[in-house]
DNA sequence: GTAACAATGACGGCGCGTAACCGTGT
DNA sequence: CACACGGTTACGCGCCGTCATTGTTA
């Protein structure tokens, strides 16, 4: 009865390469029974089936280091600990392609929005919104760079947190003293899904707002903002909270920092 | 306005290190504005939005090379084909890791029936099972090396397909002319889930089968299936079907090839 | 002078695939 | 002598983190 074994007799009864089982000897995973003088590798029954527990631990997701340490101490508990690991990596494996995949659904959908809506002003029931909002500064628009990096780099920290972002934007300070001066950005904010536990945040509720779709550079917005406060003032509704300007995904076509669109959002009463 | 940033400010504003600019740099996904006569990297404005968009696509799945097709080609077409392949290979990972949770429970399963039967004959019926047998050779079980490397292949397709692993073990023939002599296999088995489309494959009914848990020499299998044999003549059984052998994944538990344990399934009628 | 910045360069991590180049057995 | 089979490097991939070393600026 035939007990040994060359390499390439092994590769290929289990469909490897020489190099695979060449790479598991170096790493000490499995190694031949012993080495001829030629410098051949010599493998035996025992090898094989070691190789064959290898490719079924490796087919359920085990690295080499795991099958390692069951392969040296194959205890229940050992090996219970490992399966635990395993299973929890791949748990959150699982959650983040979730995660991602939902995102690129709303970025998707954000993407084709972008066709639907334009020029017009539209009265909307919006559904509530849980914010955070960031820097309370009043700095001039003009030095947006710092808020988009600030943003940007909120937006990582949701991600980080698989909280999934829904929207972002601007908010606009309704300063009575400056009148009709809409230059002025107060914070720049992200959107929070409701059962997030981040802090400093804030709830709006439900409510009606006048909107306004908007394309092109970022330093004019106001024009559309005294636009949309005059048809407010045209319908016999008064504002009723800060002025929001939601960006949309879909401002990643533009290629200047200034390029943007997204949603003016002004929530109104009727009078 | 500031419009000029060196490596580190847009490093510290972004949450990144020199390091991966660094590296946007020479993978061409983002070169600085220019290189100032000291070698050091000059960045702008336009390069921060450019940051910002790469850093939300990231954020979603995109690797390097897609983000700079984006970068390049910024057409509605050319997002929305690469978002659609960003789709698939997330819900590609997506089964990939559905079907390791999948397989990681039932070897859990499978190793904590190790400790819940021992020696005793048992009357089951089991669910009907859709196997697919391999190679029909007959050939003595000590050579079982080569069967057990076959059916690590067979297992390995299985995987790749993406069909579960439910059983695997071996088919006795059971030879009329040499009584009681079990050390033939004919077939070693896997079952298949009902809806694979495999060919070859061998539908089984659900059935009765006496059962004995085996643990030890695959080898001295023959002893326990003349036990079983024994018990049921004495209770007034007839076999109906092939004696099978279903190996337990904590057969992995051993380190010879021989050592196994399992569960031998013979299907029996009342006289 | 010292620190805080730049720069470049190399190693490492995972799990091998895919050569390249060379010696051996038949 | 050719050829199939062994052997040993070594690069590559993806995305940087983490030194190490050295030059520049404040």
């Amino acid at each position: 009865m035939k007990n040994e074994y060359l390499i390439n007799e092994i590769a290929k009864m289990f469909n490897l390469t020489k190099r695979t089982l060449q790479y598991y000897d170096k790493i000490d995973l499995l190694k031949p029974d012993f080495i001829k003088e030629n410098g051949y590798r010599v493998y035996n029954e025992d090898q094989l089936a070691k190789l064959i527990e290898i490719l079924i631990w490796k087919n359920i997701g085990l690295n080499s280091r795991d099958i390692k340490s069951i392969l040296e101490e194959k205890t229940e508990k050992n090996i219970g600990n490992i399966l635990n690991e395993v299973d929890e990596r791949l748990e959150e494996e699982l959650k983040k392609i979730m995660f991602l995949k939902e995102n690129l659904k709303f970025i998707r959908e954000s993407l084709d929005y972008k066709n639907s809506s334009h020029d017009k002003i539209m009265l909307k029931t919006l559904r509530k919104k849980k914010i955070i909002k960031i820097k309370d500064s009043g700095e001039n628009i003009n030095n947006i760079v710092e808020v988009m990096a600030l943003g940007t780099k909120i937006l990582r920290e949701t991600i980080e947190k698989q909280l999934p972002f829904i929207e972002f934007g601007v908010i606009f300070s309704n300063d009575k003293e400056k009148n009709n001066n809409y230059t002025n950005y107060s914070n720049y904010f992200f959107t929070l899904p409701e059962d997030s536990q981040c802090d400093n945040t804030l709830n709006l509720g439900s409510k009606s707002y006048a909107c306004l779709w908007f394309e092109g550079d970022f330093r004019s917005l106001d024009k559309e903002i005294i636009k949309l406060l005059h048809w407010i003032n045209g319908n016999d509704y008064v504002i009723d909270g800060e002025i929001l300007y939601s960006e949309s995904f879909s401002s990643l076509y533009y290629d200047s920092i200034y390029g943007t669109n997204g949603e003016l959002q002004i929530p109104v009463l009727k009078k």
